[in-house]
RNA sequence: CGGAGCGUGGCGCAGUCUGGCAGCGCGCCUGCUUUGGGAGCAGGAGGUCGAAGGUUCAAAUCCUUUCGCUCCGACCA
């Protein structure tokens, strides 16, 4: 893997383009790395390319140390795969559907699930067989509502994906635990700075699930963990202990206030002059069937994930149509509304509160929990936050932001069963296989690793994922120069190491930004100052740093310097 | 799907209100000069002004329709 630049096709922009939101979408495109096709589609220039294939080879390494077997599936497939599962209308607009000449539907997998469990369900029969690991590199499409970031959230981007297959949960636990620390290694090969956390299942269903977080500013996902104990987990997910509160306010007698207008939280803390934790925040749900009104301390969010997962509704969505003649930004959870009531634990610790008094302009205050409402169910539905004490110890919660590159789930039954993927056991008894899945986002990796690595220069690729490891400059049009760029350029490639060489007769201005640009990890200049003292001057791009080195010393210290960085 | 905005050379934009030769910067080509942090001068190529229809002597500009894209929101293994 070498290369003269001035052979290569790296079309690289001065400018920055519009397009560009977040600095690894602007730097993909100004390195000449990415060019956008559509809106959420990119094709990948030979830069761009070269670091994906980085990406997947770690993964595919790694992979198979854990024992899991490289298949190929298909891109297209068969609606009724998905009608067996459920998710053909569950997944609804996500999927892009379409139909062949005669008129029969298909997808573009999103995931492959379904197809993957038909593989091996007919095959597959005996305890005996059990467990298998399957993996595949894949390019994936989903409808995305909308694609932004550059290649962070793209409507068509790579993936790989894992599925294993298990006769018992324990064998599914040990499984699962070897995938983590394959992915644990994998994004440590990959040379990024990452958090395991705790992770909602979602719609996938299951139940353990665990998100890889690639640490950066930019992340779209908040993570909260305690730097104490560990504990860590994505906020759609995460727990918390919440401290009591400090001043008790009496309790007044029940009665309706007229409140004009007042149908946010905000407005009402102001009207009444109270804390959120002396408020009740109603939310009308409508799931697959009922509706729901959850109840929240006016102080705290509701988190849907949780609201969900606790329903077991994946249908579930906030009713924006209204529920009877209730008017809205007037709820509350008492009286004959015959609707279910879900509240949270906080809620039921609530000494009083204002409610909305389902009544047009008004609310009513001293309404307490368990007297004047009974929840048909109670139970965490609201997101913790920064600054709330750990669940596990006594230590305080701090927010991140992370990238999610990778999600690993233990499955369970829930395709096994729906798509009949069963074994037999000792005793010839039938049962449905135990499923883990496990994801990583190939081309989100690239995306997240200059998002976290990255100046106002350009990328800081670390040396695993670099599209070359060394950038040669050579600068001036000295013949002696280019002489010794070639044998330095030739020497370094027979020693196996990845080099592009600058040869282009460019400004040295423009050789530098662009080698700036790129983050190419080690540069190597060759200029005046070798026709006056025999040295080459070494630039390390992820800290700055420079050295001159005799020429005669070269190859060695380069040699180290990438074995080096290789182990740390 | 709701709200806002944008489509003018490869990229970034002005021109549109008030109709009258299609412009600027970057990039590209040629030549000369320049050569340690995105050079200077001179010359040059490149555009159905997103598309369709309409108004007008005349449309990038006004009107109608339509397509695409971007941002905010809902959504999102």
């Amino acid at each position: 893997m070498t290369m003269k630049m001035s052979q290569a096709y790296i079309p690289t922009l001065k400018e920055r383009p519009t397009e560009a939101e977040t600095p690894s979408h602007e730097l993909l495109l100004r390195g000449g790395m990415i060019r956008r096709v559509a809106a959420g589609i990119y094709s990948f220039l030979p830069l761009g390319y070269k670091v994906v294939r980085k990406v997947e080879q770690i993964i595919r390494e790694e992979l198979e140390k854990a024992g899991a077997q490289e298949v190929h599936l298909p891109l297209l497939h068969p609606a009724e795969l998905w009608q067996e599962s459920g998710r053909w209308d569950e997944m609804g607009d996500l999927m892009v559907k379409l139909k062949d000449r005669r008129n029969r539907d298909y997808c573009i997998g999103p995931t492959h699930e379904e197809v993957m469990t038909d593989l091996i369900r007919n095959e597959l029969k005996s305890y005996k067989d059990l467990p298998q690991n399957f993996f595949q590199i894949q390019t994936k499409v989903r409808d995305e509502i909308r694609p932004r970031f550059g290649l962070l959230r793209a409507k068509e981007f790579s993936m790989k994906d894992a599925y294993s297959f298990h006769a018992s949960w324990e064998s599914l636990d040990v499984t699962y635990r070897d995938m983590h620390d394959a992915y644990c290694r994998i994004f440590e090969r990959c040379g990024l700075d990452y958090r395991v956390v705790e992770a909602d299942t979602g719609p996938m269903g299951g139940t353990d699930s665990h998100e890889f977080m690639v640490l950066a500013e930019t992340g779209e996902d908040s993570v909260l963990f305690c730097d104490n104990c560990g504990y860590a987990a994505n906020v759609e997910k995460a727990q918390s202990k919440v401290p009591k509160l400090k001043e008790k306010i009496d309790r007044p007698e029940k009665e309706e206030i007229y409140t004009p207008g007042v149908t946010t939280i905000e407005k009402l803390m102001e009207k009444m002059n109270l804390p959120g934790e002396y408020l009740f925040k109603s939310l009308l749900y409508k799931g697959e069937k009922d509706y729901y009104l959850a109840i929240v301390r006016g102080s705290d969010q509701l988190n849907e994930n949780k609201l969900i997962a606790l329903l077991g509704d994946p249908f579930l969505g906030l009713a924006e149509d209204g529920y009877r003649d209730l008017p809205a930004g007037f709820l509350g959870p008492q009286g004959e509304h015959g609707l279910k009531i879900i509240a949270d634990e906080l809620v039921m610790e609530m000494d009083w509160g204002v409610a909305g008094a389902n009544r047009e302009d008004y609310h009513i205050q001293g309404i307490v929990p368990g007297r004047d409402f009974s929840p048909d169910i109670v139970g965490d539905i609201r997101s913790a936050r920064h600054g709330e004490g750990c669940p596990d110890c006594q230590g305080t919660l701090e927010e991140i932001r992370g990238i999610e590159v990778g999600h690993i789930f233990k499955l369970g039954t829930k395709y096994s069963e729906s798509m009949k993927a069963s074994f037999l056991d000792e005793n010839g008894k039938a049962h449905p296989m135990i499923m883990g899945c496990y994801g990583i986002g190939v081309t989100r990796t690239v995306a997240a690793a200059i998002e976290q690595n990255h100046d106002e220069n350009g990328i800081k690729w670390p040396l695993p994922l670099a599209p070359y490891q060394v950038i040669l400059l050579t600068l001036g049009k000295d013949e002696k120069l280019n002489e010794e760029s070639e044998k330095i350029y030739a020497e370094l490639k027979g020693k196996g190491i990845e080099i592009i060489w600058d040869d282009r007769s460019e400004r040295p201005g423009v050789k530098f930004n662009e080698a700036d640009l790129l983050g190419i990890p080690l540069r190597i200049t060759i200029g005046k100052k070798f026709l006056d003292s025999g040295q080459v001057e070494l630039k390390d791009r992820f800290n700055n740093q420079d050295h001159m080195v005799d020429k005669d010393d070269l190859p060695d210290w380069v040699l180290k310097y990438l074995g080096e960085e290789e182990k740390s």
